[in-house]
Parts: structure tokens; sequence; C-alpha cells
DNA sequence: AAAATAATTTAGACTTGTCTAAATTATTTT
DNA sequence: AAAATAATTTAGACAAGTCTAAATTATTTT
């Protein structure tokens, strides 16, 4: 039905999609799969013609509803298999997103259904991410951008954007992991910076670069 | 490194070549793969350049010990997973193979390591095959095609040949599950078929279809 | 041992997904 | 609002893996 090609496409099409409801730039996709914008042109017309994304040329595409759900079905199950790598398997929270990678195109919903009983049907994966249900409905958590944060007060790490193995070891040495409860001290209007603190009175610096990839949740 | 195409090429090539060790014939891996003898021909050039098979123009392909130690690593992968799909997600022995085919291409030794150690190390899969260790070496369990039997006596299942879920589901229906003990009535020299029975004085006929995709042991 | 048949390989083409370079369309600058 | 720049698309090509039809080599029959 879709090639993990086209699915990795719709994935990417899809996380470039929320927050902004604009339509996505050729240019986004491409750089998001690491490939030409001549590629990305091909392939959307293929998506277009499958109705998996709506596309004017020179606009850039949205996902239809149709696409969307393949979208969060192969999200669906590659955050389950991150639960099973991490709780099952005991690999490190850095090493489960590339396997998932590849674990998401095994084509059964069958085999979805089973890992997720056998899991005890998991809510959010292990970098905090909400698992989308079998009818594509993510649960938001009212997760926000820590970058986009205007107010101090006590937060929640919820999940982050950016699952590259060097990212997530970065958070881990800086003592930033899921479920990490911090207060944010300081908000440098100039660079959009923050500095925050942990309950253990420890207290680190936070750039906008990576501000930007974590996902909050206001504690209390 | 190797395509999943060039996997599956070379498992088929591995289970042709065992038993036989003559050259293994273009048509019968075509046969194995359903695919056309040009399409062979074409990958038998490509695996040869690679070291994983010698080629003889028009007299077949014998795998090399290159060729088996990838051949063997993907059926112990298939094989874990078999375990996995059974033992852990309750899936029936006939459901298994085709999910694993699928799994058995996730390459990471990691993955495969650690799936083997949650397994508990298992020795065989749910079809009583061996299961191939680190080192591509596996355990002979001294296991031979009922076909090839001449000897009346008392034996046990330990393995099948042929995977399907239809063949899978025949046997379950007569009985005849991995594990199952049985003895040889009588053997027809004119067609090849045979009649066994079971502890439980249950006798049915085996046609040599039937035999020469069913691996047992001799128990006792 | 030549003729007939069967198996294998080659030739040429198709599909999917990719690329670079050139052409086209949008956007920004002045 | 024309010129410069940036983004996007088209054109043409390539690699992997596949196919059918034709040509070649082996094997079997008589």
């Amino acid at each position: 039905m879709t090639t993990s090609t086209e699915e990795n496409y719709l994935k990417a099409i899809y996380h470039l999609s929320t927050g902004n409801q604009n339509s996505v730039l050729t240019s986004a996709i491409a750089g998001s799969l690491s490939t030409s914008s001549a590629s990305v042109t091909d392939m959307i017309k293929k998506l277009s013609e499958k109705n998996m994304v709506e596309y004017e040329r020179y606009h850039g595409v949205k996902i239809t509803r149709k696409g969307e759900k393949v979208a969060l079905s192969i999200i669906r199950r590659h955050r389950l298999w991150e639960v099973f790598l991490m709780d099952t398997l005991k690999f490190k929270w850095d090493e489960v997103h590339d396997l998932a990678e590849e674990l998401e195109h095994v084509s059964s919903d069958e085999l979805t259904k089973r890992l997720d009983a056998f899991l005890g049907f998991p809510k959010f994966d292990p970098h905090g991410d909400p698992i989308p249900d079998t009818n594509g409905k993510v649960h938001s958590n009212g997760q926000v951008l820590l970058s986009e944060i205007t107010k101090k007060g006590k937060y929640i790490l919820s999940g982050v954007n950016d699952h590259s193995p060097s990212f997530l070891q970065y958070l881990e040495k800086k003592g930033l992991i899921p479920g990490s409860i911090f207060s944010i001290v300081e908000m440098d209007e100039f660079d959009n910076s923050m500095q925050i603190i942990f309950s253990n009175k420890k207290s680190i610096f936070i750039s906008k670069e990576v501000s930007k990839n974590l996902l909050v949740r206001s504690h209390e």
C-alpha cells in the first residue's frame, strides 16, 4: 500500500505541519529528510496522486486526513517499539530512535496491537512523547516548546523534538531526562537563553537552540 | 552492506544447499523465491562479485563461507523473532513466519543479542528448527527428513521445512506439532506414504509430499 | 552423434527513488 | 516596479531489482 519511503515522507510532513498550519515547503521536507528538493518534488507528486497530500506547485503541501492517518499509525508503531526497546530490552534512551526507525515499517496491525498489549498500553514513549491511539488520536498533554514560554514558573520535561543520540546524550549529561522538574530562574531577552534550577538546587543554562527542542508542561 | 533482497537470495541458496553439496541451480532459486531465472542470474552476478557465492555460468552456484555467515545470521534473527512472536506476543505457530520474514532484516547485532538474552537464549524456534549461534554454528540435533527414514521405530517431530501457514495448519489438524512423538507403523514402497501412530493410539497416514517436509529425530 | 528439448543467460525495457544542472516562478531588494 | 536573489520544478540520467523475449549452452532422446 505505502512504501517505507512514502511513510518517511508522510512522517516528515506531519511533523513539520504540527504547530504551524501553513503549507510545508519543499525545502523544509528536503532538509528534514536530508535529500534534494528535486526528489521531494517527485515524491510529493506521487503522494498527491494517492490523496495523501494536497499539492500546489511552488507553494508547498498540506497533509490530508488520509495522509495524517498513515503518519500517525507509523508514529504509533515507532513509539511503541521505543518503549519495547527501553523497557523490555534495556536499551538506553539515545539508542532507541534509530532502531525504531526500522521497526516501524514492519507492516502488521496485529503485531502493533499485541506489542501494545504486552507493554501494558503505554501512553508515552521513553522521550515523553504521546503515543497516538489506534484511531490516530494523540492525547495532547498540554505540552509546549520551552522556547515559547514567557512566564517563569515550575515545569516538567515531557518530550523532545530532536531525537538524535548526540542531543539526548547532551541532555542527560546536563541532568535533563523525561520527567525532570525544574523552575525557570531567568530568561534573557537578548539571546533567548534561560537559566533553570532543579529541585536539588543544581542550576544550568539553556540556549535557544536547546530550548526549542524541549517540550514541557506546567507543573503545579 | 547487504540489502534485504541480497539477504533473501543468500537465505534461499543456503537452504537449497543443505543436504546436497552440489551446486544450486538457477531455476531452483527462482522457484524458491517466486522470481524469474533471468532475475536470479543478475543477482547471482552481484553476489559473486561480493564473494558471497561461487558462480560458474550455466552450472549454478555454491555459497561461500562468507555468504553462509550472512545467511546464518539472518536465519538466527528470523528464528529468534519467531520465538519472541510466539512466546512473548502469543502468536500462533502458523502466523509467525511471515512477520519474522520482515523483522529479520532489521540490521542490528546489538538488537539480536538483547532479544536473545530477553528470550533466555533459546536453542530452537517454535517450529523446532535450531537457532544458529552468534558464530554461525548450527547445533545440529541429528534431525533427518522423515522421507529419508528406512527403519521403523519411534521418532520425535523436531522441525519442518515448509513454513507456510496452510501446511502448518494442516499438520496441527492432524495432531502433528513440534515435539510430537510417534512410531512408524508401515512404510509403503510404492508411493512412499507411511502410517504413523501416536502414543494415544491415534494413527494417521502421511504422504511423501508431507514427509519430505518433516524433520524428525530418533526417540529413545 | 545428431536432433529435440530443457535450462540458462543476454538484451532491452520498466519502476522506484535518487541525483545534478538548467529552467521557471516567487520573493526581496533597491 | 524592475533587478537581483532565492526557491521550486523540469529534464535527463543513474542504480537496484525486476520482467519478457531472444539467443545460447546443456542435456536427453532416438
